[in-house]
This record gives structure tokens, sequence and C-alpha cells, in this order.
DNA sequence: CTCAGTGCAAACCGTTTGCAGAACG
DNA sequence: CGTTCTGCAAACGGTTTGCACTGAG
């Protein structure tokens, strides 16, 4: 894959060093599909041999994300995932399994649509939207999981 | 404001005390318009002369999520905020500024349609959603802010 | 050879937890 | 009065940082 190419493109561009470190955590990134953790980074690195320290790792996945290859997310579980944009689909967003984690991907056209409209209503300058769809999948639904109703009978009428 | 009320109410239903920390939380919370950290909570707290534990805030914040009265948020900035939704929009989204910070909210009848119809595609039950769209407000904009951008030159093309 | 990068460990920061003492019911 | 809550401080987990050492250019 010559994706890591582009990565040490923009460092040179940079004035920063290309040192084997980064370089190998960048082909662990483009060489990934999915969403990946720090941990699973470093995981995968050591199943490569690869012994890099975490510290490193974040400061490269920095550069990475500065760099615009890679989009850092952030689905709410306490740490962030990284996810390389050399993909299909350029934007995309996300459906998030409650229950087993899964992320499907999809693309929906009308989002940009409202984005600028809702934008453009209160005057202002759109960069980026995240839109994130929390619920449960298939299988986990086939599995019989459910998401109990822990709240108030009923919230407002009885005031 | 009653809505106090209606945690109390929620706590009986559940056989939990009703303690004067939690309702000093439940009151901050449900007098205050915006997104609040659990600093601003603890600070709006010293000022109305409270001294309550962290922690304190932190479970009840815990239960009055879990009553449904109030929403947690993250907008990326490392920390969460509460928002109660006893609110003349029940559901909504946000703009957030990138610059600084503000929230405007703003409330889209297509987003549940997006949202129902993608599920559907993609066999997924959908439990909540988020859509934040994330630029520069126009009083930003006006001082002359702009986000620059720091990656490749062209990304993809020249590969 | 020089300067930035790396690795380690300590620091950080928001959040959670364990435990002795206080308070609700 | 028993049971749950509170406050404190320590623990936690992901992330960041300081510093001596290594390595890229």
């Amino acid at each position: 894959m010559p994706f890591i190419q582009l990565f040490e493109r923009y460092l040179r561009e940079q004035g920063l060093p290309v040192t084997q470190q980064r370089t190998a955590v960048a082909d662990i990134v483009f060489s990934s599909a999915g969403h990946l953790s720090v941990d699973d980074i470093e995981q995968r690195l050591r199943e490569s041999g690869e012994r890099i320290g975490k510290a490193t790792i974040y400061r490269t996945l920095d550069l990475l994300v500065k760099s615009g290859l890679v989009d850092e997310r952030d689905f709410g579980e306490g740490f962030k995932r990284y996810e390389h944009l050399l993909h299909r689909q350029p934007v995309h967003q996300h459906l998030v399994c409650l229950e087993c984690g899964k992320v499907i991907e999809f693309r929906s056209d009308e989002l940009e649509r409202i984005q600028d409209q809702v934008a453009a209503t209160h005057d202002f300058a759109p960069n980026r939207h995240r839109f994130e769809i929390y619920g449960l999948c298939h299988e986990c639904r086939q599995a019989g999981v459910t998401i109990p109703y822990e709240g108030l009978t009923c919230p407002i009428e009885k005031m």
C-alpha cells in the first residue's frame, strides 16, 4: 500500500523526520479497515514485532490527524478511535451498537444539505459534523438484548 | 420551579432516599439553562453556600440521567456536560463553535426521518442519535478567526 | 554533528471507588 | 435502628509531558 507515502510526503513538507516508528504506526493505521483504539494499534504493532511506546503512538496519531489522512472518532467509550480516510466513503456516519459495540458506516447526502441549511439559518460557518445513531444491531436483537427503561414512569405530565 | 419534584418522585419510585445533596444538585441543574460541566455545577453550588463533594455530584448526575430528566452530552472537550430536558425543545441538536465553545441548539424533524430510514436499511433498532455541527459562530468569524488547514496540500491526487 | 524523536515513567485530569462517619426513612 | 448516602482521599484509565538517550538528516 502506497498510502504511507502520502504521510511521508506530509512529514517532509513540514520538515519533520520520517522515522521508523512513524512509518510503522502509519502502516498499521492505513492497513486496518476499522476504527482503531490506541490499544488496538499497540497490539497490532506488537504482533508485527514492533515495540513502540504509547507516547510515540499518540504523538504519531496527532500528526496523522493533522495531515488530514486520519480522523479521530469518539463514540463515547471513554477513549478515542482512529480511522484512515483512504476509503471508499469519503464522508460517512456511524451506527453504533450499544450492546456489542459494532460500528456500521453509512452515508447520507441529505445530512450535508441539512448541515448547510441549519448553519445558514444560524449564521454559522460549518467545518465538520458528526451524526451517530446508537441502538441495537440485528444480531444483538436476535440474541434477545433489549435496552431497559429505568427512568420516570411518566416524566412530564403529572407535574 | 417544581421540576425537582419530578426527580423526588423518581427517587421515591425507586425506593431511594431524597437527600438534601440530591435536591441541591437537581435544583442547580434544573434552574440552569445551558450545558453544565461538573465544575460548573460545583461552582454554582458553592455560590449558593452548599459545599457538596464531587463524588456526590457525579452520583446524583447518574441518577438524574437514569431518571430520564437530564441528558449527558459530550462535545469532545474531554469531559461531559449535562442538560435538563424540561425545555421547549424536547429533542434537539447542537451547533458548537470551535473557537469560543458556544452552543446553539436547533431542531430538525428531517433528522428523525433520516435516522429511521438509515436504521431500517441496516436492520438496526435506533435508540438515540447525536448530530453535532462544529464550526465558527458569527461573532468569532467577525473577530477574524479562521480555522487553519494544516494538512497535506493535496491529500489524494498525487499518490 | 545537531536537533528533533523516542521511551520510560511520572504527571494530568475527569471520573470512579472504598471506607468511616452522617443522615434518611 | 438499619440501610443507604456522603465526603474524603486514594484509585483508575486514557492521555500528555519531562527528560535523558537515540537516531534521522
